[in-house]
RNA sequence: GGCGGGUUGCCCGAGUGGUCAAAGGGAGCGGACUGUAAAUCCGCCGGCUCAGCCUACGAUGGUUCGAACCCAUCACCCGCCA
């Protein structure tokens, strides 16, 4: 049963790259295998980007084996060089240390941490306390500087006007947090995304080296979309964070409703524990139905409820069946209708209604007042449903539903509420 | 430490005294079409009290009627040399 994880995972999509692959597969139908996945805490919050991250440990959780989460608290202060072209700017301590929580807290929703079936692990623990002649010594003396130029993060950086020192280390803590978890915990299988490969097998290789033992690294795919890599930037231009406050679980939501017909299936494949024949049914749906769009609602329906719970993936359903619905919006219950407005950005006025330029403004819908006129002059302000022709202009009581509030939308599905406090 | 090159709007990138809120491309936004999709076409794309005004071309100061463009100083980046 589970020597089937990795057969899971190659159908999902998410094997790029691994070591010796039969032996791995041998060691997973065998004993209770311990694994890693490490995220820096770069920002309060995962994103998207993360997510498969954290999808893979819970199959192998899954599976009977055992994840380790990795909160980098001492490899966020150094910064990855990969996927980038430039040196990152470097984080405080209390950022460091506030980030590490948050992301530890998200970690803890995606494994099972009770029994010792998971665990959750900072590598400040290890590195705080060593010396940089130890960590010279003992670490730095079994990597080949030729090697690590060789990798292909370090090389682009070099091509792409360098390095700091600090940067090219990170190689080496990340592998000393692979051997270190290979002691502590007997870890011996390190995942991550294939832009991480370079750091993955350095870890083997160390391992090796020092421990003359064997142990593995398996890497997926990064995702993309069709159109490019614009995937996990949301419509906005920001990143999709799993931080509710970040990113509000009805943005969440609707950027998997939006997901483009040609991504879905293997967005539902990677970020879904959905059955295989449910997927295949669903993707098939989504070439014979397209307008139906089955696939694109299960697919934000799973991943919003991985993320954000059942009951925030109920309201978000509601919200946005009551808002995007073919009928009046007069016609919705108020109870209704707050509960929808309450799930989208919405602002509070008072007595005389600000004009429609101020509103979009006020809700965020438009940057700037601006951008707000200029949305108005070509056509795509919207209250109530009713196109805007005069930037100027207030809604009035009468456009008031139930009295209190106002559906404002920009552009197709943009929506935002504004509700009038009573006086 | 020396010499040379560079720093432009969300990103890339043109611009070397007025005609510059700054070419072009990408991203993004709106419209038409539609399926809260894609493709295509059209329009937009610094801010504001919007036929005008304000702020912007690394920072500061200067020359000039006038500077993203010239000069000086500083900061950072890149290359070559020591």
């Amino acid at each position: 049963m589970a020597s089937d994880i990795l057969d899971e995972l190659s159908w999902r999509g998410l094997i790029a790259h691994s070591t010796d692959l039969d032996a791995l597969r041998r060691e997973l139908t065998g004993d209770r295998v311990t694994l890693y996945y490490g995220c820096d805490p770069t920002a309060p919050s995962l994103h998207v980007g993360n997510l498969v991250g954290l999808i893979v440990l819970r199959w192998f959780q899954q599976a009977g084996h055992r994840p380790i989460g990795l909160a980098g608290g001492a490899t966020g202060f150094i910064g990855d060089p990969g996927g980038r072209s430039s040196e990152r700017n470097l984080l405080s301590e209390a950022e460091v240390t506030h980030n590490v929580e948050r992301i530890g807290e998200q970690l803890a929703r995606f494994v099972d941490l009770s029994d010792g079936r998971g665990l959750l692990v900072n590598n400040i623990e290890w590195t705080a306390g060593l010396s940089v002649i130890d960590f010279l010594r003992d670490i730095g003396k079994h990597f080949p500087v030729n090697v690590m130029l060789a990798k292909e993060t370090i090389r682009n950086r070099l091509e792409s006007g360098g390095i700091s020192y600090t940067e090219f280390s990170y190689m080496l803590l990340q592998s000393l947090d692979y051997l270190e978890l290979f002691r502590r915990h007997g870890c011996r299988l390190q995942v991550g995304g294939s832009d991480q490969w370079g750091n993955l097998t350095a870890g083997v290789d160390l391992i090796r080296r020092v421990e003359a033992a064997s142990v593995h690294a398996l890497s997926w795919p990064l995702v993309t979309s069709v159109t490019g890599e614009k995937f996990g930037k949301s419509t906005g231009g920001g990143s999709l964070w799993l931080d509710p406050e970040l990113t509000s679980p009805y943005a969440f939501f609707q950027y998997w409703i939006n997901v483009d017909d040609r991504d879905v299936g293997r967005y539902l494949r990677c970020f879904t524990f959905l059955a295989r024949e449910e997927i295949e049914v669903l993707e098939a749906a989504a070439v014979e139905r397209p307008a139906a769009r089955e696939a694109q609602r299960r697919l934000a329906e799973e991943i919003t409820s991985l993320v954000h719970g059942a009951a925030e993936t109920e309201r978000v359903i509601a919200a946005s069946r009551a808002l995007f619905g073919q009928g009046d919006l007069a016609d919705l219950d108020p109870a209704t209708l707050a509960a929808a407005l309450a799930e989208t950005p919405h602002a509070t006025v008072s007595a005389p209604l600000p004009s429609v330029v101020d509103l979009l403004a006020l809700t965020g819908l438009a940057a700037s007042k601006s951008a707000a006129r200029r949305t108005v002059a070509e056509g795509g302000a919207y209250v109530n449903n009713v196109r805007v022709a005069d930037p100027d202009a207030a809604p009035t009581a009468e456009d008031l539903l139930h009295g209190r509030w106002l559906v404002l939308r920009k552009g197709k599905r943009s929506l935002a509420g504004v509700e009038l406090k009573p006086a």
